[in-house]
DNA sequence: AATTTGACGCTTT
DNA sequence: AAAAGCGCCAAAT
């Protein structure tokens, strides 16, 4: 528990939680907001470590390409996807997700 | 201390 | 247009 993350980690959820229903955003994007952009696959982890579900939309958060991650641990891929078209996300025949369903996101602070 | 791994993303084939 | 390659950086081994 260095103080690396728990501020990192903190923005993470913060940022998250920010994600209006009916929208995605991406890894890199939150690492944008966090301040630290190189760190998509830190964010992953992070999510990947989310103590919450329940208050944390991590289903909202995508590959840059618009398609899910693989390896979403809360049911798989299906579960996500399905949350998603719940929240009226739509994807295209490829399987991604329509570019205006991307919101933006503004950086914050602790 | 060194190497491998991973909820990513951009560039090059 | 699709796939592979390369860079990224903390965590785990």
């Amino acid at each position: 528990m260095n103080s690396f993350d728990i501020n990192f980690y903190k923005l993470v959820y913060a940022v998250v939680q920010k994600i209006p229903k009916g929208k995605v955003t991406t890894y890199g994007m939150i690492a944008q907001a966090t301040g630290f952009k190189n760190m998509a696959r830190q964010v992953g982890f992070a999510l990947h470590a989310n103590p919450h579900p329940d208050q944390i939309p991590c289903y909202r958060v995508v590959f840059a390409d618009g398609s899910l991650s693989q390896a979403f641990a809360f049911g798989g891929i299906n579960k996500q996807r399905q949350l998603l078209e719940e929240d009226g996300v739509l994807f295209d025949k490829n399987g991604k997700i329509m570019p205006q369903f991307f919101c933006e996101i503004q950086e914050i602070t602790l």
